[in-house]
DNA sequence: TGTTAGCACTCATACCAAACGAGTGCTAAA
DNA sequence: TTTAGCACTCGTTTGGTATGAGTGCTAACA
């Protein structure tokens, strides 16, 4: 990339284009431009050098004799080149961090204030998902017993992550439950979720040998429950700013975006598809998705303990304030990791 | 009630009228009544019979020379008089049993799935609230470590709600807190969860002397923890619907009630404020909300072994289907009342 | 006395043409 | 190479008219 034949005036004059249709939405015309911003020329000059922009495949027009639009590869150009990311400000840092060390201990409500805060911050809608659990290492185990025909495996890794899973077994009887819990954690503490398969389960049968046909019965169950682990969870926060936003303002346009993200076999697939670089920004027609093509999605993936990861994605209008969605993608995601990684005490 | 100063063709006319403005979303004038129904009488008479029902305050003329619509107090007759509530279909039955009986046990996931099963038969949206867990009696108790700053407190009820709450303490070693929350439970165990109180802690401490100073550093902690406990969780489901409705095209008007549904604040008080009757029909100004005057909500409370209960509700445009809302969210509620109340199976 | 036909009137909506104006491309001069 | 000027385009606004669905009222009718 980098190497665009395009003249630094150019460049300049989209710059301003874009900035201005970020604002205000209305297709701009070569007047606005000479008269808004300081190049220095006049708006014939401007008006030969969008002709140009627009035949290098940077700008439309809606209509002739209309002002003109960013391309899709306009705003590539603009987001490579132009938008500069400037950290966000000692406030909004303040905010989430506190929002996010404080007092949250399960994984699901971290990712779901995560959310919260992005979609708060942008003013659009975000999606956070769960690491895998499974890469984490096993700190903490217990058996609960819920009623008579339900159990709850509680399970902490040493980030501090808590899961609970309902398991559905008819032996439910709390002392019995204590002692295999105990004997599982002693056998498994240290392990990676992800290793606790039914080969390490079994030996456990040699250490609970009294409780044999308990552990037999146990095991399948086990197997069942450590395999709906792997499910991608995700948080969508900030809906509604869908329909603040002039692009989506007719509703039928706003419910294919929801009925989009509502679908959660489409919600999967896409977040699977979407980049796990660092930060990923993709355009309109870049995400590949028929019924996103007037949207842009700002994502990056945090890491905990450098292995297992999660996605942190924010959806908007191609029109949106790229510089301060990544900042804020940025840190956000960063602050996660963390957090996740368990480095807050 | 009951005794309305008004005509049995007057009643047959206003069920015309709002059976076919239900249809339509137009307003509805005579000559469409007199050729679509069967009244027998001609289109001046019903034009008569209009003008006498607006009087009455049954209809509103939007502007002069326009059909009429019906107003919130001739909605209001129409439902108390004229909805016939069939039961729902077979299919439906089957459909809402197999999803709602199977494989679910944890109360957030039927709430969740109940949610859904109402917004989609309905077109609306859902809203179901779990039962208040501090009416519910203690049926299981465990803390738990989580890192060397943070417990976990896990309640289970005899209903089956499992709820987890974090403490923050440097106390953690889990040999102790296992003997705690042993002595706890048997303590505890049968009391409901608004009776545990500082008073009732404060005598596990004669228990417990051994771990005196432990239990005097818990209380405060505890009694915390226990007034997070207030909150209703709940439920909303098909908020997309409401793009779909003809009243919340105009993308403004959706916003209205996707922040008020959204605003955790509003909707504690909004959920509260919903009659706890069996059955519940509000209609616009009814409801008392002026975000929601477009609206009619048919709500209805479910109990949990005749004690705690939790609330079901449907939102949508005043022009709704009510005898099948109604009849749906009927069902519903009875399904889900005998799921919690016997969700050991 | 209740019902109906007829008619004048209202008023939101559809329609259409003209005026407007923001913006363009092109040309010619600086 | 830049700029001023100008003719042209075309979506939008404007205003005036027609349309028609619907009403209220009156008078005739059963």
């Amino acid at each position: 990339m980098g190497d665009y034949m395009i003249s630094e005036r150019q460049l300049r004059i989209l710059e301003a284009i874009i900035s201005d249709f970020i604002d205000t939405a209305q297709p701009v015309g070569s007047r606005t431009i000479s008269k808004k911003y300081p190049l220095g020329v006049s708006s014939a000059t401007i008006r030969n050098e969008m002709a140009d922009l627009e035949e290098l495949g940077y700008l439309e027009q809606p209509h002739t004799s209309s002002g003109r639009i960013p391309s899709d590869l306009g705003y590539r150009l603009y987001v490579d080149a132009l938008v500069n990311v400037h950290s966000i400000g000692i406030d909004e840092k303040e905010i989430i961090q506190s929002m996010l060390r404080n007092r949250i201990i399960e994984a699901s409500d971290l990712a779901k204030q995560a959310a919260k805060l992005l979609s708060e911050f942008t003013n659009l809608v975000a999606i956070v998902t769960i690491p895998k659990f499974n890469k984490c290492k096993l700190a903490n185990l217990k058996l609960i017993k819920v009623s008579d025909t339900r159990v709850l495996l509680i399970l902490v890794t040493d980030t501090g992550i808590v899961k609970n899973i309902q398991l559905a077994m008819s032996y439910t009887d709390q002392f019995i439950l204590d002692r295999v819990s105990d004997t599982m954690l002693s056998f498994l503490s240290g392990e990676t979720i992800e290793n606790i398969d039914v080969r390490s389960i079994l030996k456990l049968k040699h250490k609970l040998q009294n409780l044999g046909t308990f552990v037999d019965y146990l095991i399948p169950i086990l197997k069942d429950a450590l395999k709906s682990l792997n499910g991608t969870e995700q948080y969508a926060e900030g809906l509604s700013h869908i329909l603040s936003i002039q692009e989506f303002a007719d509703s039928e346009k706003a419910k294919v975006i929801f009925d989009f993200l509502r679908d959660a076999q489409n919600l999967e697939i896409f977040l699977d598809e979407v980049s796990t670089d660092q930060l990923s920004i993709k355009i309109g027609s870049e995400i590949g998705i028929e019924s996103l093509d007037a949207c842009s999605i700002i994502s990056s993936t945090y890491k905990v303990d450098g292995k297992s990861d999660g996605k942190i994605i924010v959806l908007g209008p191609k029109r949106m304030d790229y510089g301060n969605v990544v900042s804020i993608v940025n840190y956000i995601s960063n602050t996660l990791s963390d957090v996740f990684s368990g480095i807050n005490l």
